[in-house]
DNA sequence: TATTGTTATACTCTATAACTATA
DNA sequence: TATAGTTATAGAGTATAACAATA
């Protein structure tokens, strides 16, 4: 197995540096697909659990997208700011802030996902559907490592 | 095909999602399996790819990890301040500086590699070999849809 | 003109520590 | 005590613009 035959030398076979340049190149993609709706990777993210789960507190949001408490404050203000999300006192439990998105928040993240869906088919074009699925599989075994948040 | 089953909603399809999740797994425990050796991932990459090229640039580097020139710079100096590398003045090119790994460095990478082998056995433990090599494949696939640096 | 290295700068992401108010 | 939210802060990654020296 000549590894020689690549000018990374020993980085070509491993997962972690090939996972750095895969995310890089998702990323920058997903950065043009979404230039002018003001969104990034990890405010679709959370806008999109928000829609999922209406009257879900922060660190609960947090926590699935393996986000610390500290980080989510200013990311919240953001998605307040915009308009797409609102934040209200838990009446059950006054120390918890639930969040709901907003009608203009339903329509970005719809108009978002189309343009996410054109990026993803652009990163994965040459991808069978199975290979997409496998992808996805092996993907979401590495991501069970991660440690708490 | 319930989506509703997972929390995350449309998120769980989303390749790009994934990806982010299992660079961050795979991140924090390079972080913890480098503890002690002063390495970052970039920081092996940059020693490696010298240590596979000697007399490379800083930019050619730069080109095959997607690094930008300017950013390339202090990320040298560090690899210098730490006695892993050092750099002259090639006398073909007098722009440009030509970059050699160190007898420590050459140590350090033989070091590293060593804990970085260990790392991705643990990140990858319960996948087949088979498993190991296609996400590789599908990887690099998505890699060489990166923009240009 | 184009390229290499450089400086300066700004934004984002991630992490820790410490505080408050509630439970 | 434990948890939710918050503030402050620091380190790291990544991006652009502009300049000097050299090709």
């Amino acid at each position: 197995m000549p590894q020689s035959t690549s000018r990374l030398g020993v980085l070509d076979q491993l997962t972690g540096y090939h996972l750095r340049r895969a995310f890089g190149a998702f990323g920058a993609d997903f950065h043009i697909a979404m230039e002018g709706t003001g969104l990034r990777q990890v405010l679709f993210a959370i806008l999109s659990i928000v829609s999922n789960s209406p009257g879900i507190n922060q660190s609960r949001v947090g926590k699935l997208l393996g986000i610390k408490r500290a980080n989510m404050v200013s990311l919240i203000n953001e998605l307040i700011d915009l308009g797409l999300i609102f934040r209200m006192e838990d009446p059950r439990d006054r120390r918890s802030m639930s969040l709901t998105v907003t009608a203009a928040g339903t329509a970005l993240i719809r108009e978002g996902l189309k343009k996410i869906r054109a990026h993803e088919e652009r990163m994965l074009a040459g991808f069978t559907d199975d290979e997409k699925q496998i992808l996805l599989d092996l993907l979401r075994r590495i991501e069970a490592r991660a440690p708490a948040t």
